[in-house]
DNA sequence: ACCTGAACACCGTTCAAGT
DNA sequence: ACCTGAACACCGTTCAAGT
């Protein structure tokens, strides 16, 4: 359990190499995640590295995990203290869409990055246990069970088509344009006719 | 113009290189596209390949002009064959959720590595093609510009998101699944309330 | 004009040797 | 137990030399 930042000169573990590489993901994507660098970010070599991890991937695997936590039980157990499933859909939405800057390039890394096995695992995860929790919510207000399913999907794929067209054109994104998309999604989805 | 395939022994030329990268993106994705595998698959050098192409990325950008092509100027031209702006829109969706296997992996390799400069710029340029030419078609259809332009970005954020969820989760989609994506983004937006 | 083959650069990986 | 430093592998890139 040592700092994140590495203030002392204490031998450096797991953690500081899986942190260090979920870093260089907000920072520069999963190509980031370079051995050598972030030995020399750290004060350490390569055979270091090796002794902590067995490849490259596996300190990937590491960051991912790091991710996927913060992604799911921890906005889960955020939204759980709110009793009301509209509210807790509406916080969700907001909480996707209005997200910290590094949270927000962190995901949009991944997406930009599926081709990785390790991230598209991670990120499918991820993407099911949102959906899941969504389509709970769903329910609660009264859809059926297929219905709130599919309700739960489509807001997935907005977010991540959304998500995917503010890293195409990160220009238009600014500002009104996502607010926006939030709207949409909403209008799309909250209205009481089914799909 | 020389046949894709090289049955003779003539000398390779640009065009060589550049539709054989496109099968290795459709087989492989990006990362397939390896000057030494291409070279043997050839029956060249690397050093032959440098003769035609300033590098690596650049015989990708060769690739993604042909795909690019491919994917809006030749089927705008189809579908202006016909006359009704919906029966355009429906065969613009089937066309997109029942493709060829092929393009459609080639498309889902190319949404899997955003990451990729040239890929993200080809992809956001087919992707606003795309748009504007629904968009188009929902005003035909009697909405107002916004709203057009609204619901047609709706559709292309649906598109992207089934595209990738189909990629994450390679099992669910087929058979069933897809169609029924197709019936969802039918009944969410084809429906004559404004969203 | 077009191609070969050898060399180099970059970075992930290995490993014998140190503390 | 943990780390160093040198070596190797892989692949993109360069280039002098061939035809």
């Amino acid at each position: 359990m040592e700092m994140g930042n590495r203030a002392g000169k204490t031998r450096l573990g797991r953690d500081d190499w899986a942190s260090a590489a979920l870093r260089a993901i907000a920072r520069g994507g999963i190509d980031a995640v370079a051995v050598e660098s972030l030995a020399a970010e750290l004060g350490a070599t390569k055979g270091s590295f090796y002794w902590h991890f067995e490849n490259r991937d596996s300190l990937i695997d590491a960051a991912l995990a790091v991710w996927e936590q913060r992604s799911t039980d921890a906005v889960i157990a955020l939204l759980e203290r709110e009793a009301d499933p509209a509210t807790r859909l509406r916080m969700l939405l907001a909480a996707a869409f209005e997200m910290p800057a590094e949270e927000r390039a962190t995901e949009i890394a991944l997406l930009a990055k599926l081709d990785h096995a390790g991230a598209a695992r991670t990120v499918q995860r991820v993407a099911e246990r949102r959906i899941s929790y969504m389509a709970a919510q769903f329910e609660a207000l009264g859809w059926k069970p297929e219905e709130a399913q599919d309700r739960a999907t489509i807001v997935s794929y907005l977010y991540v088509g959304s998500l995917i067209s503010s890293h195409l054109a990160p220009k238009a994104s600014r500002g009104r344009k996502r607010a926006r998309d939030v709207e949409l999604v909403f209008d799309t989805l909250m209205r009481a006719r089914p799909l």
